[in-house]
DNA sequence: TTAAAATTGTGAAAAGTTACACATACTCGA
DNA sequence: TCGAGTATGTGTAACTTTTCACAATTTTAA
């Protein structure tokens, strides 16, 4: 039961934790199933069932499984019983945007610092936070011991900016550059680039 | 060699493409090989090679790849011997963040128009572009014959306009909102929902 | 001219993932 | 209390994806 855990299983788990939440915000009801869950993901009952068996028995024979509780277990699996703080390079348009969002504080996530090259953005505020030279990237990531970054710099910048937080202590990065970042076993990188996800689907239109 | 191609091969062809480009700007090389690229991308050579054959014999034993060629078949295998025009709904700090984004037009897309239900909003310029009332989404659609559309309003939001852009004739969607969408066959949805990639690396850090 | 090195495309094996189907257990109403 | 209905957890089978390994071909350099 605690032998290594598919990365395909760990990747449905914040679907089905977002999904959740959804349930308890819409309606009233204390409990839901694998087959009502798995309707509104577009994922087999099987499936939900298999991926949350990895991590112990959440349901109940004949009732499903209770959300409040199932939530609070997908939370402690995926440590966020916590808020992370995170770090943002890159003070564009695109990096201003993620400043704003509101939508990471209540999912466990929080940026609290933000950093950038052009010594015309150093200073300014951005939702309340000082946009910060890189020179004071490594010593802030030390001393707050953060683990998570958001990469927000063009394609060009990113693998030195990536090399540079990695050297500072960081394990997780959340990169909207275009480009494979290369990174050493042990730091996770995880993707967001809009145009291949339309040229994925270009594929399939005539 | 013409029968299903696996949507998972499908997927990396963009990667693949992408940083074929990368090694057209950076060198002058004409040639690479899997080998070269895979090393580039944390892929098997031996995975590209598999995933090329599916669609031809695009490489030369014992030189590789010609660059510039295989950059023109990707192009048409994902029909990208085009600029496809955007529909953009959702004009908050993401929706211009992406107006303004200039990697779109020279890897195949373009967004044009910009809606919004915000009437407030409703008539501001965003990078030359008119912010329109959503009334006015069909018949863009319809008249200029639109099949792509970028989603960037908030969650409440995102499933009444998904049905309102396939009734409309879209028939790829890259949606930014937190939540599955629920669609016909036939018709491509890609999500981007920060929060979710983060939670799936946050399961690694103890 | 020849041998060594580089590289592809691919059949077959291995590994990984999903779907099936059912024993088991709980709920609800009569 | 009982029987019908609901729903889980899981062993196994089916399917998908990746890796291996090698014949075939081209390049390079002696």
């Amino acid at each position: 039961m605690a032998t290594e855990i598919p990365d395909i299983v760990i990747g449905r788990l914040p679907i089905y934790l977002r999904e959740l939440r959804r349930l308890q915000a819409e309606h009233d009801k204390l409990t839901t199933s694998s087959h009502e869950l798995g309707e509104r993901l577009g994922i087999s009952s099987a499936q939900i069932r298999k991926d949350l068996s990895h991590f112990g028995e959440f349901g109940k024979q004949g009732t499903g499984y209770h959300i409040g509780y199932l939530v609070d277990q997908l939370c402690q699996i995926l440590h966020l019983d916590q808020v992370w703080p995170v770090v943002l390079v890159g003070a564009g348009s695109l990096g201003t945007a993620l400043a704003y969002y509101d939508g990471f504080r209540p999912r466990g996530f929080e940026i609290r610092w933000i950093f950038d090259t052009d010594p015309s953005k150093i200073g300014h505020e951005i939702n309340g936070m000082c946009i910060q030279a890189i020179s004071e990237l490594e010593e802030t990531i030390a001393r707050h011991k953060i683990a998570v970054a958001i990469i927000a710099t063009p394609a060009s910048a990113a693998q030195e900016v990536t090399d540079f937080l990695i050297e500072s202590g960081i394990k997780a990065i959340l990169s909207y550059a275009p480009l494979h970042l290369s990174a050493p076993a042990g730091v996770h990188i995880s993707y967001s680039d809009p145009v291949t996800e339309l040229q994925r689907m270009t594929y399939y239109l005539g």
